[in-house]
DNA sequence: ATGAAAGCGCTAACAT
DNA sequence: ATGTTAGCGCTTTCAT
């Protein structure tokens, strides 16, 4: 032993450490961290108290390759910054708390390529399911996760051709139905104000099912604002400056999401315009954040919630039962919600 | 063969399939799936062909056991409802994503107990690196995060003793910051609306930092208005209007976060309450997505999204160095700004 | 109720 | 530049 021995490379504790210390064989030592019935109570006693007195934290990475199993599910979003995501995370983590599941996140920033990036990571962890948003993805991806044979749910989107199961609203029929509303409400002159759509594949869905509903009523959409980058309420006020300069006689507004259609409310307010009788407005989501604003802007619920914890229920179910697929197709129905900004007053 | 023989139970492909499909030993397309650079150009292309053809996915588990490596950064933090969480994760997955590593979330729900069993489930992975909200854990938490023997970063505050490293701003100092503008312009009647602090430590300390620089001056706080549950619009008002009604006289109403004060803010300028002369507000956290309020309120940007970029820095730091702590300590400073609702017009 | 042996799919370390 | 061997820390399977 001299001075200058180099510390030893600290390794964390091993099964086999605990082992030694309880005085019991691994075998059993697993057996009563992993909660074995077939154990003697004293043992387990002697166990757990060695375990815990060491602090020893079991290896989940030696487990998961000696049991080729891994309760990790994976999911990918588009991002974290639309509020409705954390949501749909929410009901999905409600549901796998309780079950041995563990949601594991990625972020697939609405570009396919990257999703594909993601996924290819995601599934080199092996987990037991994945719950991905929205129905396009690159043929690698969808080739991807055909073979994984673990169960796969897309959510938010009903409308086109799941890998596996699917949970979500039709994006087309929310659109439509908000169109009829607002044909229903006495409204003629529209604009919409929404993402720039190549990326956003619902909201293009939602905007085509709008036009569409629309037609039928011999409306057009009189004029469209884009954007791109972050929603807020500046971004919602200033859009709707804009295109009410370019189209002072619109008398409606939709938008494509609830934070923008409150800059925007926010807006006609502050110009003193007569909301809903010289200007209906409508957003999209159901954003409870926002009740508490002057008026309540006309909405759809996307129920994002609920949306998280059926995929979740999904995968549970399938992990449970051993089956790599469940094949299930849940519609939810969007929940047009007319608040304070979509009817005309009694003329 | 019989018509019944059952599916082999269908296993993901292995090295060694890859190994056999390519003619190249198991090691050499290790290597090349790892970008070794000592391939030959030749082999590396078979390589590359065989295992994209196959679909092969390499496995991280088998991976990480046989390194000892596991490029997994663990994140815990309260919940992700209150917003700026979501962003502090965005700027830790900015940093990580130029790295091998990547994040995996947990939600401690405020709640030390519900903290402690979800860091022992993070560190099942072992993970290369831990960055977790606050400097409050129970001690068993702590004794992990010590034993851990990897680099942990604490992150949103600086007021108390960390394991190991710590990047956020001082609630505290945040408090008197605020409490001195406060004072200077004028107001001298103060309200207090915000969460019941037994579950939130950085509200509590933004608390006496207030309260403590306030005292400094000669003020008290009038009256509190608490809550528990979501943060919105409404609540703010309704919270607005239950203190007001208590205290017709207030002069300022200090919140705990931007969006009850966005409320608030609503509701005064609704019940026609002179902002910022009759009265001023403050929120705190600066959050731009209420850019675009009709006035914007005062507020303390807590730098989120800095605080998640140095924090993953640290650990992509230590990782790259083979650290197990860094014993960094990244103060920064709160930055106040007064908005339109933190100046009494010159009388 | 407990233990012994084998091996999960990969990589470190050492050949060649 | 490529191959061989020996594990990583658990769990599975089979014995006892």
């Amino acid at each position: 032993m001299t001075l200058s021995d180099p510390p030893p490379p600290r390794r964390s504790l091993t099964l086999r450490d605990v082992s030694e210390a309880s005085g019991v064989s691994e075998m059993t030592v697993s057996r009563v961290l992993r909660g074995s019935a077939d154990v003697s109570a004293k043992t387990r006693a002697r166990v757990l108290a060695a375990a815990k007195q060491m602090g020893y934290v079991p290896n989940k990475i030696a487990g998961g390759l000696a049991s080729q199993r891994v309760n990790l599910v994976g999911v990918i979003i588009p991002s974290l910054s639309n509020m409705v995501f954390p949501e749909v995370l929410s009901g999905i983590n409600e549901v796998l708390e309780a079950t041995p599941l563990q949601a594991v996140v990625g972020l697939s920033r609405y570009d396919p390529p990257h999703e594909e990036r993601v996924l290819y990571e995601m599934l080199s962890w092996r987990p037991s399911g994945l719950i991905v948003a929205g129905l396009e993805h690159s043929e690698a991806s969808r080739a991807m996760l055909r073979a994984a044979d673990i169960p796969v749910v897309e959510i938010m989107d009903l409308d086109g051709e799941p890998v596996d199961s699917v949970v979500g609203i039709s994006h087309r029929r929310a659109g439509a139905d908000m169109a009829r509303a607002i044909a229903a409400a006495g409204y003629r002159r529209i604009g919409f104000l929404g993402t720039k759509m190549p990326m956003d594949h619902r909201a293009r869905k939602r905007f085509e099912g709008f036009t569409g509903a629309l037609a039928r009523e011999g409306i057009e959409v009189t004029d469209h604002e884009f954007y791109s980058g972050g929603s807020g309420l500046a971004k919602g006020r200033e859009m709707t400056r804009a295109i009410l300069e370019r189209n002072p006689d619109l008398d409606f507004l939709y938008y494509s999401n609830d934070m923008i259609a409150a800059g925007g409310l926010l807006y006609c307010l502050g110009e003193g315009i007569d909301v809903p009788g010289r200007m209906g407005l409508a957003g999209f989501n159901g954003i409870e954040l926002l009740d508490g604003l002057p008026l309540r802007p006309a909405t759809i619920d996307i129920r994002r919630r609920e949306i998280g914890r059926k995929a979740a229920e999904i995968i549970a179910d399938c992990v449970q039962r051993g089956l790599a697929s469940a094949h299930a197709r849940i519609a939810l129905d969007p929940v047009l919600d007319p608040g304070d900004t979509l009817r005309k007053p009694p003329a």
